[in-house]
DNA sequence: GGTTGTCAACGAAAATCTTCGTAGAAAGAA
DNA sequence: TTCTTTCTACGAAGATTTTCGTTGACAACC
């Protein structure tokens, strides 16, 4: 039985960003991008990869000396388990107040609205097609 | 200066839902309410309460034996700063994404839908007015 | 072949979060 | 009063997350 992966912390959370972004990467390059906003040691990050190797996280290529880490779960899916996490413990699974409050702390363009309201016909469809 | 208060801990939030629901209540209490869900002990939600009435994140009211603590950022505020933050954390504040993701990740009936796009349309209207 | 720099591995400390046992005060019952 | 229950306070242990220092392997250069 796969075990659900556990909700990545903050810290693993950034290193999957640099990795979904960058590709395939060493720790020295996951480093550098990491520290372009915050100043952690190499040997951290290092740490966190092998970790986060060991959990299953990240994949290893080990045939050249610097190792080449890839993460393992997609961008989507890690962030549809991120936000059913906090719909979940937040919103008592009310995806509209989630919405709303969305809506509300990122100023949103009227054209991301106006992709949105489509995003929502589609899924309109779709369930009444089902339901 | 008011320090942004720290993001609560799944367990925090666990006991101010309790409390946003039932409003002011006691250790016992919440205590209770929890343990409709999970096992904790009694003294374990004591401490969470105490520590995060120290924190600035609970009210206490001691005149009576059994001292009755409140939430004291709202529901709203704390969904927000929760939403703001997962948006920064993973969606690199594109606020379409995360609604995308809210939309798959919770089943939505076609009523609430129509609720959400409703809202759209509103916000659309707000930020049209100022922009 | 010795020096210098980069890397993974290891271990352990620091910080934070979670859990609860125990003690003593307060209130109520016998 | 004495016994029982319920509460807060305290302290500490366990678990998890975050941080690096140090070491030895490997490679590049002189």
């Amino acid at each position: 039985m796969p075990t659900e992966p556990p909700r990545p912390t903050d810290s693993e959370l950034a290193i999957l960003r640099v990795l979904w972004d960058r590709g395939p990467s060493t720790v020295r390059e996951v480093h550098d991008a990491l520290n372009a906003d915050r100043k952690t040691g190499y040997t951290t990050v290092l740490k966190f990869m092998q970790i986060m190797h060991e959990k299953g996280l990240l994949e290893r290529d080990e045939s050249q000396r610097s190792h080449v880490y890839t993460a393992k779960p997609s961008q989507q899916s890690t962030q549809k388990q991120l936000v059913k996490d906090l719909l979940d413990r937040a919103f008592g699974g009310s995806a509209k107040q989630l919405v709303m409050q969305a809506l509300s702390a990122a100023r949103t363009s009227p054209q991301e609205l106006k992709e949105i309201r489509k995003l929502i016909d589609e899924a309109n469809h779709n369930s009444s097609k089902r339901g």
